[in-house]
DNA sequence: AATAAAAGTCACCGATCGTTGACAAATGGA
DNA sequence: TCCATTTGTCAACGATCGGTGACTTTTATT
Protein backbone atom coordinates (compact mmCIF):
# COMPACT_ATOMS: atom_id res chain seq x y z
CA UNK A 1 0.00 0.00 0.00
CA UNK A 2 2.17 2.76 1.03
CA UNK A 3 0.33 5.25 0.70
CA UNK A 4 2.21 8.16 1.74
CA UNK A 5 5.52 7.17 -0.08
CA UNK A 6 5.45 10.01 -2.67
CA UNK A 7 6.36 13.00 -0.52
CA UNK A 8 8.68 12.88 2.63
CA UNK A 9 6.54 13.98 5.22
CA UNK A 10 8.69 12.88 8.00
CA UNK A 11 12.81 13.31 7.98
CA UNK A 12 13.46 14.26 10.82
CA UNK A 13 16.23 11.52 10.54
CA UNK A 14 20.05 11.80 10.84
CA UNK A 15 21.63 14.22 8.32
CA UNK A 16 19.03 17.15 8.31
CA UNK A 17 20.17 18.21 11.97
CA UNK A 18 24.34 18.08 10.28
CA UNK A 19 22.61 20.23 7.69
CA UNK A 20 20.64 22.72 10.01
CA UNK A 21 23.87 22.85 12.25
CA UNK A 22 26.09 24.24 9.62
CA UNK A 23 23.12 26.79 7.93
CA UNK A 24 23.15 28.20 11.94
CA UNK A 25 26.87 28.11 11.84
CA UNK A 26 27.06 29.88 8.60
CA UNK A 27 24.24 32.48 9.33
CA UNK A 28 25.84 33.22 12.15
CA UNK A 29 29.26 33.81 11.10
CA UNK A 30 28.36 35.17 7.53
CA UNK A 31 26.17 37.77 9.42
CA UNK A 32 29.37 38.32 11.96
CA UNK A 33 32.15 38.78 9.30
CA UNK A 34 30.32 39.17 5.58
CA UNK A 35 30.42 36.67 2.93
CA UNK A 36 34.63 37.25 2.67
CA UNK A 37 35.30 37.30 6.24
CA UNK A 38 33.48 34.28 7.28
CA UNK A 39 35.76 31.18 6.27
CA UNK A 40 34.33 26.97 5.49
CA UNK A 41 36.87 26.21 7.71
CA UNK A 42 35.25 28.71 10.20
CA UNK A 43 31.68 27.59 9.69
CA UNK A 44 32.58 23.95 10.12
CA UNK A 45 34.43 24.28 12.90
CA UNK A 46 31.50 26.77 14.69
CA UNK A 47 29.49 23.82 13.71
CA UNK A 48 31.83 21.15 15.02
CA UNK A 49 32.16 18.98 11.96
CA UNK A 50 34.44 18.36 8.86
CA UNK A 51 34.63 21.21 6.44
CA UNK A 52 34.10 18.45 3.75
CA UNK A 53 30.67 18.18 5.05
CA UNK A 54 29.89 21.75 4.69
CA UNK A 55 30.92 21.01 0.53
CA UNK A 56 29.02 17.80 0.53
CA UNK A 57 26.19 19.40 1.43
CA UNK A 58 25.87 22.61 0.28
CA UNK A 59 27.84 22.40 -3.40
CA UNK A 60 29.84 25.77 -2.85
CA UNK A 61 30.38 28.17 -0.54
CA UNK A 62 28.08 30.52 -2.85
CA UNK A 63 25.45 27.97 -2.76
CA UNK A 64 25.67 28.10 1.05
CA UNK A 65 25.72 31.72 1.30
CA UNK A 66 22.39 32.06 -0.53
CA UNK A 67 21.33 29.77 1.24
CA UNK A 68 21.84 31.28 4.74
CA UNK A 69 21.17 34.97 3.31
CA UNK A 70 18.04 34.41 1.56
CA UNK A 71 16.25 30.45 2.93
CA UNK A 72 14.32 32.79 5.78
CA UNK A 73 13.59 35.99 3.59
CA UNK A 74 9.82 35.61 4.62
CA UNK A 75 9.29 39.24 5.05
CA UNK A 76 6.33 39.84 6.77
CA UNK A 77 3.93 41.35 5.09
CA UNK A 78 2.59 44.91 5.11
CA UNK A 79 -0.89 45.20 6.60
CA UNK A 80 -2.91 47.23 3.75
CA UNK A 81 -3.73 50.86 5.30
CA UNK A 82 -4.56 54.07 4.60
CA UNK A 83 -2.74 57.29 3.16
CA UNK A 84 -2.53 58.74 6.62
CA UNK A 85 -0.29 55.73 8.56
CA UNK A 86 1.76 54.58 5.86
CA UNK A 87 4.82 56.24 7.10
CA UNK A 88 3.59 54.13 10.65
CA UNK A 89 2.99 50.79 9.14
CA UNK A 90 6.54 51.26 6.82
CA UNK A 91 8.71 51.26 10.16
CA UNK A 92 6.87 49.34 12.24
CA UNK A 93 7.54 46.60 9.72
CA UNK A 94 10.79 47.10 9.67
CA UNK A 95 11.12 46.79 13.49
CA UNK A 96 9.29 43.77 12.73
CA UNK A 97 11.44 42.08 9.94
CA UNK A 98 15.17 43.44 11.55
CA UNK A 99 14.44 42.16 15.20
CA UNK A 100 11.62 39.56 15.83
CA UNK A 101 11.63 38.12 12.68
CA UNK A 102 13.38 34.47 11.43
CA UNK A 103 14.67 36.75 8.58
CA UNK A 104 16.41 39.47 10.74
CA UNK A 105 19.89 37.47 10.34
CA UNK A 106 19.59 36.85 6.58
CA UNK A 107 18.70 40.88 6.53
CA UNK A 108 22.09 41.95 8.26
CA UNK A 109 23.80 39.24 6.18
CA UNK A 110 22.99 40.61 3.19
CA UNK A 111 23.62 44.51 4.39
CA UNK A 112 27.11 43.45 5.76
CA UNK A 113 28.03 41.19 2.50
CA UNK A 114 26.56 44.15 0.40
CA UNK A 115 29.38 46.51 0.20
CA UNK A 116 31.86 43.72 -1.06
CA UNK A 117 29.94 41.12 -2.45
CA UNK A 118 27.99 41.51 -6.21
CA UNK A 119 25.45 38.81 -5.25
CA UNK A 120 24.37 40.41 -2.25
CA UNK A 121 23.92 44.10 -3.45
CA UNK A 122 21.76 42.69 -6.21
CA UNK A 123 19.37 41.07 -3.97
CA UNK A 124 19.16 43.98 -1.38
CA UNK A 125 18.16 46.36 -4.71
CA UNK A 126 16.04 43.51 -5.29
CA UNK A 127 14.19 43.65 -1.74
CA UNK A 128 14.35 47.38 -2.48
CA UNK A 129 12.35 46.48 -5.68
CA UNK A 130 9.57 44.16 -4.10
CA UNK A 131 9.50 45.27 -0.56
CA UNK A 132 9.59 49.32 -0.69
CA UNK A 133 8.36 50.37 -3.71
CA UNK A 134 5.11 48.39 -4.47
CA UNK A 135 4.04 49.50 -0.51
CA UNK A 136 4.93 53.36 -1.43
CA UNK A 137 4.07 53.93 -4.66
CA UNK A 138 0.33 53.61 -4.35
CA UNK A 139 0.50 56.73 -1.74
CA UNK A 140 1.35 59.52 -4.46
CA UNK A 141 2.13 60.69 -7.62
CA UNK A 142 2.78 57.90 -9.78
CA UNK A 143 5.53 60.08 -11.62
CA UNK A 144 7.23 60.22 -8.19
CA UNK A 145 7.17 56.71 -7.37
CA UNK A 146 11.36 55.14 -8.02
CA UNK A 147 12.14 58.87 -6.60
CA UNK A 148 9.90 58.39 -3.31
CA UNK A 149 10.74 54.71 -2.72
CA UNK A 150 14.32 56.01 -3.01
CA UNK A 151 13.99 58.27 0.16
CA UNK A 152 12.49 55.54 2.03
CA UNK A 153 14.84 53.17 1.17
CA UNK A 154 17.92 55.25 2.05
CA UNK A 155 16.56 56.06 5.84
CA UNK A 156 15.91 52.60 6.18
CA UNK A 157 18.94 51.48 5.45
CA UNK A 158 21.17 54.08 6.80
CA UNK A 159 18.80 52.85 9.89
CA UNK A 160 19.63 49.54 9.88
CA UNK A 161 22.84 50.61 8.65
CA UNK A 162 23.78 52.70 11.93
CA UNK A 163 21.52 50.10 14.28
CA UNK A 164 23.01 46.52 13.24
CA UNK A 165 25.89 46.67 11.30
CA UNK A 166 27.93 49.86 12.79
CA UNK A 167 26.42 49.37 15.68
CA UNK A 168 26.82 53.46 16.45
CA UNK A 169 26.02 53.55 20.25
CA UNK A 170 23.23 56.58 19.77
CA UNK A 171 21.39 54.73 17.63
CA UNK A 172 21.84 51.10 19.27
CA UNK A 173 20.12 52.95 22.42
CA UNK A 174 16.74 54.10 20.19
CA UNK A 175 13.78 52.37 21.65
CA UNK A 176 11.23 50.77 19.48
CA UNK A 177 9.27 53.76 20.53
CA UNK A 178 11.43 56.25 19.84
CA UNK A 179 12.30 55.05 16.23
CA UNK A 180 8.53 54.81 15.23
CA UNK A 181 7.61 58.18 16.51
CA UNK A 182 10.68 59.56 15.42
CA UNK A 183 11.52 58.18 11.46
CA UNK A 184 7.69 57.51 11.19
CA UNK A 185 6.67 61.01 10.47
CA UNK A 186 9.56 61.36 7.62
CA UNK A 187 8.71 57.80 5.98
CA UNK A 188 5.17 59.40 5.69
CA UNK A 189 6.83 62.50 4.47
CA UNK A 190 8.96 60.60 1.90
CA UNK A 191 6.36 58.20 1.03
CA UNK A 192 3.39 60.53 0.06
CA UNK A 193 5.72 63.07 -1.16
CA UNK A 194 3.82 66.05 1.19
CA UNK A 195 5.94 68.78 2.13
CA UNK B 1 76.24 76.47 6.44
CA UNK B 2 72.79 74.21 5.01
CA UNK B 3 70.52 76.68 7.24
CA UNK B 4 68.40 74.32 5.48
CA UNK B 5 68.41 70.55 6.18
CA UNK B 6 66.15 69.92 8.86
CA UNK B 7 63.11 69.98 7.44
CA UNK B 8 62.77 68.46 3.68
CA UNK B 9 60.89 71.27 1.70
CA UNK B 10 61.52 70.30 -1.73
CA UNK B 11 61.56 66.59 -2.73
CA UNK B 12 59.63 66.53 -6.26
CA UNK B 13 62.51 63.75 -6.72
CA UNK B 14 62.02 60.59 -8.43
CA UNK B 15 60.29 57.99 -5.79
CA UNK B 16 57.82 60.07 -4.86
CA UNK B 17 55.90 59.75 -8.32
CA UNK B 18 55.95 55.50 -7.68
CA UNK B 19 54.64 56.88 -4.09
CA UNK B 20 51.55 58.56 -5.54
CA UNK B 21 51.43 55.97 -8.43
CA UNK B 22 50.56 53.32 -5.71
CA UNK B 23 48.52 55.51 -3.57
CA UNK B 24 46.00 56.30 -6.45
CA UNK B 25 45.99 52.90 -7.78
CA UNK B 26 44.96 51.69 -4.04
CA UNK B 27 42.57 54.72 -3.49
CA UNK B 28 40.12 53.17 -6.78
CA UNK B 29 40.65 49.44 -6.09
CA UNK B 30 39.57 50.22 -2.41
CA UNK B 31 36.79 52.14 -3.50
CA UNK B 32 35.62 49.89 -6.01
CA UNK B 33 35.50 46.92 -4.04
CA UNK B 34 36.82 47.16 -0.20
CA UNK B 35 39.55 46.18 1.71
CA UNK B 36 39.57 42.43 1.03
CA UNK B 37 38.73 43.03 -2.45
CA UNK B 38 41.91 44.64 -3.37
CA UNK B 39 44.92 42.70 -2.81
CA UNK B 40 48.20 44.47 -3.20
CA UNK B 41 48.85 42.43 -6.59
CA UNK B 42 46.01 43.99 -8.55
CA UNK B 43 47.22 47.42 -7.01
CA UNK B 44 50.66 47.07 -8.21
CA UNK B 45 49.46 45.50 -11.02
CA UNK B 46 46.98 49.23 -12.14
CA UNK B 47 50.34 51.32 -10.66
CA UNK B 48 51.98 49.41 -12.96
CA UNK B 49 55.29 48.60 -10.76
CA UNK B 50 56.54 45.54 -8.32
CA UNK B 51 53.74 43.81 -6.06
CA UNK B 52 57.03 44.30 -3.67
CA UNK B 53 57.35 48.30 -4.05
CA UNK B 54 53.95 48.62 -2.68
CA UNK B 55 55.58 47.03 1.01
CA UNK B 56 58.86 48.85 0.17
CA UNK B 57 56.82 52.51 0.11
CA UNK B 58 53.79 51.49 2.85
CA UNK B 59 54.95 48.99 5.41
CA UNK B 60 51.95 46.80 4.75
CA UNK B 61 48.24 46.43 3.05
CA UNK B 62 46.79 47.73 6.68
CA UNK B 63 48.86 50.99 7.18
CA UNK B 64 48.07 51.46 2.77
CA UNK B 65 44.90 51.10 3.63
CA UNK B 66 44.85 53.72 6.57
CA UNK B 67 46.91 55.77 4.71
CA UNK B 68 44.02 55.64 1.76
CA UNK B 69 41.30 56.10 3.32
CA UNK B 70 42.70 58.61 5.60
CA UNK B 71 45.22 60.86 4.10
CA UNK B 72 43.20 63.33 2.40
CA UNK B 73 40.24 62.96 4.96
CA UNK B 74 40.00 66.14 5.15
CA UNK B 75 36.62 67.46 5.31
CA UNK B 76 35.07 70.66 4.44
CA UNK B 77 34.21 72.90 7.66
CA UNK B 78 30.66 73.73 8.15
CA UNK B 79 29.83 77.33 8.01
CA UNK B 80 28.56 78.59 11.17
CA UNK B 81 24.88 78.83 10.68
CA UNK B 82 21.55 79.83 12.70
CA UNK B 83 18.86 77.39 14.06
CA UNK B 84 16.72 77.81 10.87
CA UNK B 85 19.32 76.59 8.45
CA UNK B 86 20.69 74.05 10.06
CA UNK B 87 19.59 70.94 8.07
CA UNK B 88 20.23 73.08 5.17
CA UNK B 89 23.81 73.52 6.10
CA UNK B 90 24.39 70.01 6.41
CA UNK B 91 23.06 68.34 3.27
CA UNK B 92 25.07 70.70 1.40
CA UNK B 93 28.33 70.34 3.28
CA UNK B 94 26.99 66.75 2.84
CA UNK B 95 27.01 66.98 -1.07
CA UNK B 96 30.32 68.81 -0.80
CA UNK B 97 32.13 65.98 1.20
CA UNK B 98 31.06 63.40 -0.79
CA UNK B 99 30.67 64.53 -4.83
CA UNK B 100 33.21 67.75 -4.74
CA UNK B 101 35.99 67.13 -2.63
CA UNK B 102 39.27 65.04 -2.49
CA UNK B 103 38.02 63.24 0.76
CA UNK B 104 35.44 61.55 -1.62
CA UNK B 105 36.83 58.79 -2.07
CA UNK B 106 38.42 58.37 1.17
CA UNK B 107 34.54 58.12 2.18
CA UNK B 108 33.41 55.62 -0.03
CA UNK B 109 36.37 53.26 1.18
CA UNK B 110 35.94 53.81 4.67
CA UNK B 111 32.47 52.86 3.88
CA UNK B 112 32.39 50.20 2.38
CA UNK B 113 34.98 48.37 4.06
CA UNK B 114 32.96 49.35 7.26
CA UNK B 115 30.95 46.75 7.04
CA UNK B 116 33.25 44.00 7.31
CA UNK B 117 36.51 45.70 8.53
CA UNK B 118 36.25 46.81 12.36
CA UNK B 119 39.34 49.80 11.35
CA UNK B 120 36.88 51.10 9.21
CA UNK B 121 34.15 50.80 11.26
CA UNK B 122 35.61 52.99 14.17
CA UNK B 123 36.63 55.27 12.00
CA UNK B 124 33.43 55.96 11.11
CA UNK B 125 32.25 56.00 14.18
CA UNK B 126 34.85 58.64 14.67
CA UNK B 127 34.10 60.91 11.30
CA UNK B 128 30.44 60.71 13.32
CA UNK B 129 31.53 61.58 16.33
CA UNK B 130 33.76 64.43 15.59
CA UNK B 131 31.83 65.59 12.49
CA UNK B 132 27.67 65.13 12.62
CA UNK B 133 27.59 65.59 16.81
CA UNK B 134 29.47 68.68 17.54
CA UNK B 135 27.46 70.72 14.53
CA UNK B 136 24.36 69.21 15.68
CA UNK B 137 24.21 69.40 19.52
CA UNK B 138 24.09 72.74 19.60
CA UNK B 139 20.72 73.20 17.97
CA UNK B 140 18.16 71.19 20.38
CA UNK B 141 18.04 70.00 24.34
CA UNK B 142 21.79 68.53 25.47
CA UNK B 143 20.48 65.64 26.94
CA UNK B 144 19.30 64.78 23.53
CA UNK B 145 22.18 65.12 21.58
CA UNK B 146 23.14 62.10 20.96
CA UNK B 147 19.57 60.92 20.12
CA UNK B 148 19.87 63.58 17.40
CA UNK B 149 23.05 63.44 15.92
CA UNK B 150 22.32 59.49 15.65
CA UNK B 151 19.29 60.28 14.09
CA UNK B 152 21.00 62.71 11.68
CA UNK B 153 23.87 60.13 10.95
CA UNK B 154 21.12 57.24 9.95
CA UNK B 155 19.31 59.42 7.29
CA UNK B 156 23.37 60.88 6.23
CA UNK B 157 24.78 57.40 5.81
CA UNK B 158 21.20 55.82 4.34
CA UNK B 159 21.85 58.47 1.43
CA UNK B 160 25.26 57.72 1.10
CA UNK B 161 24.74 53.50 1.32
CA UNK B 162 21.67 53.86 -1.58
CA UNK B 163 23.80 56.45 -3.70
CA UNK B 164 27.49 55.49 -3.83
CA UNK B 165 27.54 51.73 -2.87
CA UNK B 166 24.50 50.11 -3.73
CA UNK B 167 23.99 52.69 -6.42
CA UNK B 168 20.23 51.93 -6.10
CA UNK B 169 19.01 53.48 -9.28
CA UNK B 170 16.06 55.84 -8.49
CA UNK B 171 18.47 57.95 -5.49
CA UNK B 172 21.33 57.62 -7.94
CA UNK B 173 19.38 59.71 -10.11
CA UNK B 174 18.15 62.47 -7.50
CA UNK B 175 19.86 65.80 -8.63
CA UNK B 176 21.38 67.90 -5.35
CA UNK B 177 18.29 70.27 -5.99
CA UNK B 178 16.22 67.20 -5.18
CA UNK B 179 18.00 66.02 -2.50
CA UNK B 180 18.47 69.37 -0.45
CA UNK B 181 14.60 70.33 -1.28
CA UNK B 182 13.87 66.28 0.33
CA UNK B 183 16.44 65.44 2.84
CA UNK B 184 17.04 69.47 4.15
CA UNK B 185 13.89 69.79 6.02
CA UNK B 186 14.10 65.64 7.75
CA UNK B 187 17.50 66.91 8.94
CA UNK B 188 16.36 69.97 10.41
CA UNK B 189 13.96 68.02 12.24
CA UNK B 190 16.44 65.68 13.20
CA UNK B 191 18.99 68.31 14.24
CA UNK B 192 16.75 70.02 16.13
CA UNK B 193 13.90 67.87 17.97
CA UNK B 194 11.01 69.72 16.87
CA UNK B 195 7.91 67.64 15.99
C1' DA C 1 24.47 -11.55 10.99
C1' DA C 2 25.20 -9.79 6.22
C1' DT C 3 25.29 -5.97 3.41
C1' DA C 4 24.47 -1.71 0.89
C1' DA C 5 23.86 3.02 1.54
C1' DA C 6 24.59 7.01 4.28
C1' DA C 7 27.52 9.87 7.15
C1' DG C 8 31.86 11.28 8.56
C1' DT C 9 37.21 11.46 8.30
C1' DC C 10 41.48 12.51 6.27
C1' DA C 11 45.11 14.01 3.26
C1' DC C 12 45.89 16.83 -0.32
C1' DC C 13 45.41 19.83 -4.74
C1' DG C 14 45.98 24.24 -7.02
C1' DA C 15 45.34 29.03 -6.39
C1' DT C 16 45.92 33.25 -4.08
C1' DC C 17 47.21 35.93 -0.36
C1' DG C 18 50.65 39.25 2.30
C1' DT C 19 55.32 39.52 2.91
C1' DT C 20 60.44 38.80 2.61
C1' DG C 21 65.17 38.93 1.09
C1' DA C 22 68.68 38.44 -2.33
C1' DC C 23 70.05 40.64 -6.24
C1' DA C 24 70.42 43.92 -10.51
C1' DA C 25 69.91 48.52 -12.43
C1' DA C 26 69.77 53.37 -12.10
C1' DT C 27 71.12 57.54 -9.96
C1' DG C 28 73.87 61.25 -8.25
C1' DG C 29 77.56 63.36 -5.48
C1' DA C 30 82.84 63.16 -4.73
C1' DT D 1 85.39 57.78 -12.82
C1' DC D 2 84.40 55.64 -8.61
C1' DC D 3 81.16 54.41 -5.36
C1' DA D 4 77.35 54.49 -2.18
C1' DT D 5 72.55 55.16 -1.99
C1' DT D 6 68.31 54.76 -4.02
C1' DT D 7 65.07 52.37 -6.93
C1' DG D 8 63.36 48.43 -9.09
C1' DT D 9 63.19 43.10 -10.23
C1' DC D 10 62.60 38.40 -9.19
C1' DA D 11 61.71 34.14 -6.97
C1' DA D 12 60.04 32.22 -3.26
C1' DC D 13 58.23 31.63 1.79
C1' DG D 14 54.46 30.17 4.70
C1' DA D 15 49.69 30.61 5.44
C1' DT D 16 45.03 30.29 4.07
C1' DC D 17 41.56 29.67 0.90
C1' DG D 18 37.71 26.76 -1.70
C1' DG D 19 37.26 22.39 -3.25
C1' DT D 20 38.17 17.04 -4.36
C1' DG D 21 38.45 12.19 -3.75
C1' DA D 22 39.74 8.07 -1.47
C1' DC D 23 38.85 6.03 2.62
C1' DT D 24 36.60 4.37 7.18
C1' DT D 25 32.79 4.30 10.27
C1' DT D 26 28.02 4.25 11.31
C1' DT D 27 23.27 3.26 10.30
C1' DA D 28 19.37 0.84 8.69
C1' DT D 29 17.24 -2.91 6.24
C1' DT D 30 16.65 -7.78 5.15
Amino acid sequence: MNFMSTNQPKKPSKSDRTRAQILDAARQLFAEHGYDGASIRDIAALASIDPAMVIRYFRSKDELFARAALLDLQLPATQVTDRASIGDAIIRRFLRTWENSPSATGMVILLRSAASNEFAAEKVRDVFATQVRPVVAPFGDPADAGRRAGLVASQLLGLATCRYLLRLPPVVALSHEEIIRDVGPVLQRYATGAD
